[in-house]
DNA sequence: TCAAAATACTTGACTTTGTCAAGTATTTTG
DNA sequence: CAAAATACTTGACAAAGTCAAGTATTTTGA
C-alpha cells in the first residue's frame, strides 16, 4: 500500500493528542459513581426510545453477558427499571427512573463544566472556529452514508 | 457557571463521535499481542531517551506497581532489558531489543494501515484540509506553555 | 402445524486489567 | 549521618471484560 507517512504521522500525533483530551474529560468518571462503560450504558438507556438491552448492544459493542449484569446493577442502584415487552416476552424494556434520569444529568453537568473550562481561555471567534474546525473534520471522516 | 450549552453540545458531539474513531484505530490491539495499555507503554519506551520506569509515569499516568508488572513482562517476552543505572542504582534504564522495536513498528504499521483506510476516500485537498483542522483544533486546545 | 433455528437475555466460571499499600534499596537533604 | 525522599517491587485485592452454556420465547420453513 502506497501512503503518505508525514500525513499519516500527522494524524496519528492528532490521534494521540486527542485521545489525552478526551481522557482527561472521561476522568470525571472517577468522581462518579460510574464506570466510563456504565455512563456510555446509561448514555444510550436516556436516548433511545424504548431501549432495550438489543438496542444498546447495536450502538456500543458491549458483551451481552456484561451488559446483563450492568443493567442489573442499574436495577439494584434504582436507576432503571426492565420490564418485559408484552408483544415480546422475550426483551425486557429499559426505563430510567427518575432518579437514574438524575444521575444522568449529573453526570453530563460535570462533563459541561470540564468542557467549558476547557474552552474558557478562548475568545468568542475562536470557540466558533474551534466548533468549524471539528464539524469539518467529522464531516471528512464520516462515511457519507452514514447518519 | 455561564456557558454557552449549543457550543458545550458540539464539542461533546464531537467527542463522542472521535472516540469512537480513536476506538475503532484501537481495536487492532485486539490483533496484537499488547493491551492498549502496554502498547502506550512500548510506545513511550521507544520514544524516551535513556528511558525509565519513572519517566514513563511522567508521561502516561499509570500505577507503578502495574508498570512495573508490564516491565517485567516485556522482559521476559524478550522486547526489553532492564539493568540498573550506574549513576543511580533506584532506576533501571530501559531499553527496547531488536524483537522490541520490531513489534514496536509492527504495531505503528498496523496503525498506518487503519489511518490509511480512514482517509482513502478523500481527495489530496480534503486531506490537507483534514490535517489543518486537526493542527487547528491542538493549537487552540493546547496550553499555550505546554510543548 | 410443529420441530428446528434464531433471538433476547441470563448465569457461572474465568481472564485481564488496574489499584492499594507495605516493603526494599538507594539517594538526597538538612 | 539520621531522616526524608525517590525508584522500584511485591502481595493481596478489586474492577472490568470475556466466553460459553443455559432458559424462555419467537420465527421459519418443510
Amino acid at each position: 500500500m502506497e501512503y503518505d507517512q508525514d500525513l499519516i504521522d500527522r494524524i496519528r500525533s492528532f490521534n494521540r493528542f486527542y485521545t489525552n483530551i478526551i481522557g482527561l474529560l472521561e476522568q470525571h468518571f472517577l468522581d462518579s459513581p460510574f464506570s466510563l462503560t456504565e455512563g456510555r450504558v446509561l448514555y444510550e438507556i436516556c436516548n433511545i426510545a424504548s431501549c432495550s438491552a438489543k438496542k444498546i448492544r447495536t450502538n456500543l459493542l458491549i458483551d451481552e453477558g456484561y451488559l446483563s449484569r450492568i443493567l442489573d446493577s442499574f436495577v439494584k442502584r434504582g436507576l432503571i427499571e426492565k420490564t418485559p415487552s408484552p408483544e415480546d416476552k422475550r426483551l425486557r424494556i429499559i426505563v430510567p427512573t427518575e432518579k437514574g434520569r438524575g444521575e444522568f444529568s449529573k453526570l453530563n453537568e460535570n462533563s459541561n463544566i470540564l468542557i467549558a473550562g476547557m474552552i474558557e481561555a478562548l475568545s468568542k471567534e475562536e470557540r466558533e472556529d474551534l466548533i468549524d474546525k471539528m464539524e469539518g473534520i467529522r464531516a471528512l471522516l464520516e462515511k457519507p452514508d452514514e447518519e
